[in-house]
DNA sequence: AATGAATGAGAATTCATTCAT
DNA sequence: CATGAATGAATTCTCATTCAT
């Protein structure tokens, strides 16, 4: 997708993990817009001309954050789906790990969700791709639940939607929540919430 | 707060809002960083040193366009309190009223939970301060209810945060959930979950 | 034709000439590719950023040169045709003073020999019209010539072209031809050439 | 003359010729300054250390064009004028066939004119060197042909000079004169003004 | 108070050249 | 000899901020 000068694919993916890393690192403390290359390209521990040969152009990198964080988080849920999937509270404990989750990549989730909108039109679509893919998966399961009468949920894909952006609740909003409140507390009201709405 | 040159608080107001309105209008399209203070200038209908006269930095711009985001929801926000304060399904048609709210205002929230990020330390405080009356005035609402007995919530705080988080999810998500779902099913789903909660 | 960001146009006008000397006084030395905008600023005596306010990029510096250039040439050309427009041996006293000017101007004519073929598409038409009207000039009055009598010429555009050309060699190829001729030797074979061409 | 890391002088020979024809390549479509030496590498079926065993840096290969170019107008040359040195209108034949020469180099007749100026001044020796001979050679035939009663020429060195540039109009103001003439006109125009000269 | 021209630090990006393999 | 990844100096251009008018 990014026309890199190196062609190696495996060298490609290596440094382009790296300057994932070093460009997470910078971002998380001054946020892309004011990160700069060289920052990033010293925090990745390599030379500014180096990292242009993996990426055109400044905006490439959000892009790369953008993939490599939505591929982490979607990795993580497949293994906690795949460990859960028969369970039978199975619901409960996903969303328990889903918002810890979160909460484990606070800085990462905060990330996306404010930087999207930055994104160059020719890589939103992907990006988009992957979260929706994201949310599909987890539609999946509660529709699998709700053919096998585990609980009731007309619109799975819209509660998936829903259930997803509730468990980013302490990334975005948790200056505001956490001083009054802990992660647990937060945790049992959301999954009260939904898991009421699946059992009403 | 913000350090102005010309002191005639009148005028500050007035020449403050005039700011604000032209930087909304140009960061609505391309974000507060990618937007320059010429842009803002012009399409205030100011002059390019004149906005000088009214705020030290861009900075402080973000710091106008929160101040005055947040004091619009807030005051629009009041409103239907007052309205609905003693009705009997008072959270429902105020859950409906504010959801309908961040649609009005989608850019401005959108904005609000971007760029919060970005703002000084300086300012920081004193905006979310202003986020947390906005949530506490809807926590004094629901503890109300509660003692009226209307229904049960142990900690109306958190749910005030909760409902106030999940009332902006199509601002943050809209891009997603829209593509298969309306506004008002959203509306129903989310007002099922909080309120199914309320009355367990 | 120029975009700036300075709209009175005498100012643009007086900053534009200030650039175009100052960018000639380098480029004379090193050429256009070789000067940078930084050393330009200072010839001109304006800072780096002000020089931004009358160019968009630095190939407008390249057109800048192009079109006072090619006006100083015309309008001294201008100067000459009017002055000798009706003498009997016009075309020998004029052919001697556009020698004499390209010898003068020796710097200005090798720059605009060598360096259009790297003026952006943009420009290009505008200067290559500059410089037919330069040659359509030339040509109108050997064809008033012709049609008075004074001397033959079947194709008067063609050997106007041909003339202008003949007499840039000195800035083209004077290295070689003053090692061993003076300008004056040259003025007389080239003139001779031409003048039987037109009395054969 | 380039100081090379490979020693075989064979190879070396060959490899700078290839990076001369890759080199002429990318130079004919943007020129020289905005050719990289990536590109050039490239075009030249050669990797970019590879490029470095046989130059130094990148304005030796400036000079590798001039040279290479200048050896085959000079060897052309040479062989038209062998073939026509002792015919009768010889001088008539060589011009149209010099005319013609200049059409089919037209691009590297423009990069000579164009690009001299910016080679390295421990080469512009040689290089003008080569171009004085070539004109050396051209007005040695003249001397004979004057000799031998042909026609008359005061200064055949300079008359030589002259011809040379003139029949390098083409390249260098085609885009103008070949809008309303053509190739052959232009050449007949020309040659009429050196004959008549030369026989007046 | 208002204007907008001027300043210059700072950012992204390019590319000639080197060097380890 | 050949390869191409790595280096970093150099360059263009932007834009927040100042200041003379």
């Amino acid at each position: 997708m990014i026309t890199t000068k190196v062609k190696d694919p495996d060298l490609v993916r290596k440094k382009q993990h790296q300057i994932f890393r070093g460009a997470m690192k910078v971002c998380r403390v001054k946020g892309f817009h004011n990160a700069t290359i060289r920052e990033i390209a010293k925090a990745s521990g390599m030379s500014l001309g180096n990292i242009y040969d993996y990426i055109e152009k400044k905006e490439d990198i959000l892009f790369l954050i953008h993939k490599e964080v939505l591929d982490q988080i979607y990795a993580r849920m497949e293994k906690i789906i795949e460990k859960h999937e028969d369970s039978k509270d199975q619901f409960n404990i996903m969303f328990k790990e889903l918002f810890s989750l979160t909460m484990t990549l606070k800085e990462e989730m905060l990330f996306i969700y404010t930087e999207t909108k930055s994104l160059p039109k020719e890589y939103l679509h992907e990006v988009l791709k992957k979260e929706s893919d994201f949310v599909n998966r987890y539609a999946k399961v509660i529709e699998n639940s709700v053919r096998r009468g585990a609980f009731q949920c007309e619109k799975p894909e819209l509660f998936a939607n829903i259930v997803t952006f509730m468990s980013a609740i302490l990334p975005l909003r948790g200056w505001n929540i956490l001083q009054r409140n802990t992660p647990d507390e937060v945790c049992k009201v959301l999954l009260d919430m939904a898991s009421n709405y699946l059992n009403q």
